[in-house]
DNA sequence: ACGATAATAAAACAAACGTTCAATTAATTC
DNA sequence: GAATTAATTGAACGTTTGTTTTATTATCGT
């Protein structure tokens, strides 16, 4: 009745993540208890308290590390020099791709902020303001270029980023539609919403060619 | 401690629904005690059980309610008869319109799915189908009659859907833009998204006109 | 082989939860 | 004005919650 043969404290930790992440999505914060989430690790409540000292921790760590995450994904994936139309298409396959492969991380760090405290709050607030400032100066660069035609640009971030990220609502991989596909198709609404002219590089989707396209 | 002078029935359930609304869409069905209900509608805890069997049929009620109203507010707002832009062009106006007006009702329709009943849970989610297919429909129909440059039609659907209801995220009344101003925004980020040639009807905004208008 | 430490189990805590029940008073009906 | 019904209170029930404490065992460095 104590230390189990094998245990790990990191791969312990690891697998409470995870855990988490997959209950709190499915269930949500409040609904996920401890002892819940002990048992689909397969392990006592208390032992989840040597990893973190409190459920918010828990949470917190969860939001924070995919913000983290985003954000450095997002810094890999920008062109380091290149006009609006090409960084737009690197913003929109790199936010769908990265969305898509952490849906459970997405929806916790979507649906359950209010269980934060408020400095808590506040700073991951912070990071998510500074990943979506990066579209706000994609969006005026084309615009002030001449490339974009956008009525405000704030507005029009807000809903080219709820829009994107609602993918993980209803997008299931295995279904009718591979990743590809849709980041594909993604990606000619957004330029088509932006009012770019030329559908920049869609090179990676081996898709169908669209049946009417004569808008561009 | 038993009946209170004036109390009327109807004004105390509609008080409850109202509360209710706005601490699930602040703080979620879970974290939100029937005590903490009853004290914002200035009651005790059992007397919330003469109008709601159980906390989960209370959050039923105001589901099935709000999609309801939405179906309804559409039949309303549906054009007789009309081309697809005009068509589009009402249900934009109708979703935002009816979004915004009961933003808390949304917010609980939208993030507490998750705390229904299997059988409940279906009851609503048919609604919402039944609603989200009269936008396929339209979509549909603008996309045959060659008005609308479209790939893939539930897709863009499901993107139109997540990119309006977003609106209630970020949108705050009072704040920078008008209820009008964003719908007339939205507007043309949709007809620009379908590959809509005109930019059919926004007679209702007397807003500045565009800067950047050259894709239309 | 052994001491130190890492990792866990088991039991217990007070607090809060949804819900029920009997008692009590206001409003309505006849 | 008495009888009936509508609306609510206050107290209580058994569970479950997040968390703490203490004891116990596995692992690792030496």
């Amino acid at each position: 009745m104590a230390r189990t043969t094998g245990s790990d404290g990191e791969k312990t930790e690891a697998a409470v993540r995870e855990a988490a992440a997959g209950l709190i999505a499915r269930y949500g914060y409040e609904a996920m208890s401890m002892r819940r989430l002990a048992a689909e690790v397969g392990v006592q409540a208390a032992a989840l308290y040597r990893y973190f000292p409190t459920k918010e921790d828990l949470l917190f760590t969860l939001m924070r590390e995919h913000m983290e995450g985003l954000i450095a994904a997002w810094e890999m994936a920008r062109p380091a020099s290149a006009g609006p139309e090409a960084r737009l298409a690197a913003y929109v396959r790199n936010h769908i791709a990265f969305h898509i492969e952490r849906r459970h991380s997405t929806h916790v760090s979507n649906m359950e902020l209010r269980s934060l405290s408020h400095d808590r709050l506040t700073r991951i607030l912070r990071m998510r303001t500074a990943y979506e400032k990066e579209l706000r100066a994609i969006l005026r660069d084309g615009a002030e270029a001449g490339v974009f035609s956008i009525e405000d640009t704030g507005l029009t971030a807000m809903a080219l980023i709820q829009m994107m990220t609602g993918v993980i609502v209803w997008f299931r991989p295995g279904e009718r539609l591979s990743v590809a596909e849709v980041t594909a198709t993604y990606l000619s609404m957004t330029m088509r919403l932006v009012g770019a002219r030329i559908d920049i590089g869609i090179p990676t989707a081996p898709r169908v060619p669209a049946d009417a396209q004569r808008a561009l």
